[in-house]
DNA sequence: TCTTATCGTCTACAGACGTAAACGATGAGG
DNA sequence: CCTCATCGTTTACGTCTGTAGACGATAAGA
């Protein structure tokens, strides 16, 4: 179920409906257009993509199609995660950290947050 | 400076050269044969392409080459995964924790190493 | 020196990707 | 009813990727 892998420019479409739900090709172009110049063809040769991939849902409205996503944005956020972990660091999050935290890429923030999150954590 | 991108496929042959040091292209079929069932000609090509792309560098030895990677594993694990922060997660690594929390992904392990982590961390 | 095994390079080829124009159906306005 | 604007669908096309066979040079052994 919705098995199909979403390429970078697909993701920028989803992203789209992600944050503004369900739209028309014409407004998801809009918003591309600005973001990433692309032309109506191209958003909706990637809706199309999507739609054959189950990745996108597209709703009859009138003489148009309302596009919504399929495929959830956590979804897709465990999908990618997921892979990158299996892929570089045997699976776990701990190696991805150590790694940001050996080349000092942890912000202030990133610190205080992580702190509270495995604070949370400890006494489940 | 060794700007290009590498390929999935690529990054197994990088792979079998941060792990066991320079090899003849013989030597990382052999270990590519096994875990993914690559033909010798599968691996000379990824050689070739990236030696074009200079992520590997190749010294003669006598008749053959002896390939060593160029580019460093550490550089890589930054590129891939700043690439997928970015994309994902607005370039920080707190969020990206955040959501296999609430995905219960965190083995014990994980979360052991990540108080270790950050307990060190917060007192620089 | 002639032959052959052995390397690396070149060529191949289908499928995914990024990008977009061309085309065809169809609804709305005249 | 006819025409035009508007959608979605088809076609296009260069590049990258995964996978691998074909080819050519050349060193080593006979």
């Amino acid at each position: 179920m919705t098995g199909e892998s979403i390429s970078e420019a697909e993701s920028a479409v989803l992203t789209v409906l992600w944050d503004h739900g369900p739209a028309a090709a014409e407004d998801v172009t809009a918003a591309l257009a600005a973001s990433r110049g692309w032309q109506e063809s191209t958003v909706k040769t990637l809706l199309g993509r999507l739609l054959r991939k189950g990745a996108v849902r597209a709703r009859k409205d009138g003489r148009r199609f309302i596009y919504s996503p399929a495929l959830a944005r956590e979804e897709w956020l465990s999908r990618e995660s997921e892979s990158l972990l299996n892929r570089l660091y045997g699976g776990r999050v701990a190696p991805l950290v150590a790694h940001f935290s050996r080349h000092r890429k942890l912000s202030k923030r990133d610190i205080r947050e992580l702190k509270r999150l495995i604070g949370e954590l400890e006494d489940d």
